[in-house]
DNA sequence: TAGTGGTCTAGACCACATT
DNA sequence: ATGTGGTCTAGACCACTAG
């Protein structure tokens, strides 16, 4: 019989009394003090108890206010996307990768201002398909500021990914991404081999170092083979999610 | 000047050790013992630290054994998924919903199985279509388990949305989700006021509380209009995200 | 000024791993 | 037997917020 710890016991009064309306969104609850006396504990206990529920998203604090329930999450989600090379292995199959093109491009306007780079500097331009035994699955479209990785053009990218060399040379600081469903051009439909009116799920993808923008990348995929898949736990024990191709 | 907090020292001690490559994945880092004697503080602050790098899953530890870096999370990325009616107007627009269809099925064999019910069971089934500035925006085709989620043929979810009323029926204790590009149904296409060739994203939805499956819905969103999107920042502070239509 | 959270200390006992 | 992480204590000082 392992006892649950002391602060598990807040944690789950918290919890059971916003479940249950007790605390509503807004609400103020008691503060680190005052639990530590109602349950018996050091106040460091009460404290874990609360900072774990403001991880969980649960609960936010106001230094020197108090602590306040969250706004319900009703059904927020989370989709955790990782890299290709490891979903496809991760499955079993068989991953391999054909690059289509490999160059320099030099800045127009619109490419310069998304890297913050002047016109006319130079970005390496990566075109790729992604296969899973034998079946394409990715068509992998990047641009890479030159100044912040050096030796792109070098790399056999049929054996390591895109990602994984810019890892290495800048380490990630920022991402933003977007998710959408589009109409592939011919050259997208060539590459993946997609029926007449298939549609492409589209993850868009702009990635920052520390010094600054240093990829960003258009990843298509066939509509309908390929999806983007997770779950959450709330409640027992917490979250957690992957991410699945099919 | 606001001096960072010791356990930001061994936070950044330990992260700059990783991305100089001095700490790889799968490396036994010092104990906190260590770290603590290492940095002159108490071991609680140098257990601080830790558990906050085991939060962004940097390292992961094992009882009795040592701390340990974590395989690398490449371009690991969260999406963040909240109501539609709530990310309509986080916008300022105007959100409205109108009810398509709201009444009872019974169960054929595959919604038995995906519900854990009995085939012919009560299913209350709901279509209704979103609109952000009088724009259709998403439609929203949902299947209810009655047993759970009594009253629901009551609602007016033009006022009120299912997920909001499921909420305070039966919270939530997992979903399950999935995003991928569709070629839209005729209805669908009328709904949404699509395109010829406009592909539809598609969020499909199942959803569990603690005596069962829920609700299961599809979501479905004009591609040329909505996407899901967000950010993730590393290194400063930490993961964050939302989410956005357009 | 009193209450709150943010941080930190210098101990402690335990269960578990490795040796 | 030793070292590790997991938990907990009973204090403490600080910065911030509120009345």
């Amino acid at each position: 019989m392992t006892s649950k710890p002391e602060y598990q016991r807040i944690i789950d009064f918290v919890v059971s009394n916003i479940e249950s309306g007790g605390f509503k969104a807004g609400d103020k609850i008691p503060s680190e003090n005052e639990l530590a006396q109602e349950f018996d504990v050091a106040r460091m206990t009460a404290n874990r108890a609360i900072k774990e529920l403001v991880h969980r998203g649960v609960l936010h604090r106001v230094k020197g206010s108090g602590s306040f329930v969250s706004n319900q999450h009703y059904d927020q989600t989370l989709v955790q996307i990782s890299s290709i090379s490891d979903l496809v292995r991760s499955k079993g199959a068989h991953y391999a990768a054909k690059v289509m093109q490999l160059d320099t491009l030099y800045c127009d306007p619109s490419l310069a201002e998304s890297f913050g780079l002047a016109e006319g500097s130079p970005v390496y331009f990566a075109e790729i398909v992604h296969f899973e035994d034998r079946l394409p699955i990715q068509l992998e479209r990047r641009w890479v500021n030159a100044s912040l990785a050096q030796g792109f053009l070098d790399q056999d990218f049929s054996t390591k990914t895109t990602t994984e060399f810019l890892m290495e040379v800048a380490p990630l600081s920022r991402v933003e991404y977007r998710i959408a469903a589009a109409t592939p051009d011919r050259e997208i439909k060539a590459a993946l081999d997609l029926g007449e009116m298939e549609p492409v799920l589209r993850l868009r993808r702009k990635t920052w170092s520390f010094s600054g923008v240093v990829t960003e990348v258009d990843l298509y995929h066939p509509g309908s083979r390929f999806s983007f898949s997770g779950y959450n736990d709330f409640s027992i024990g917490d979250k957690s999610g992957f991410q699945q191709g099919r």
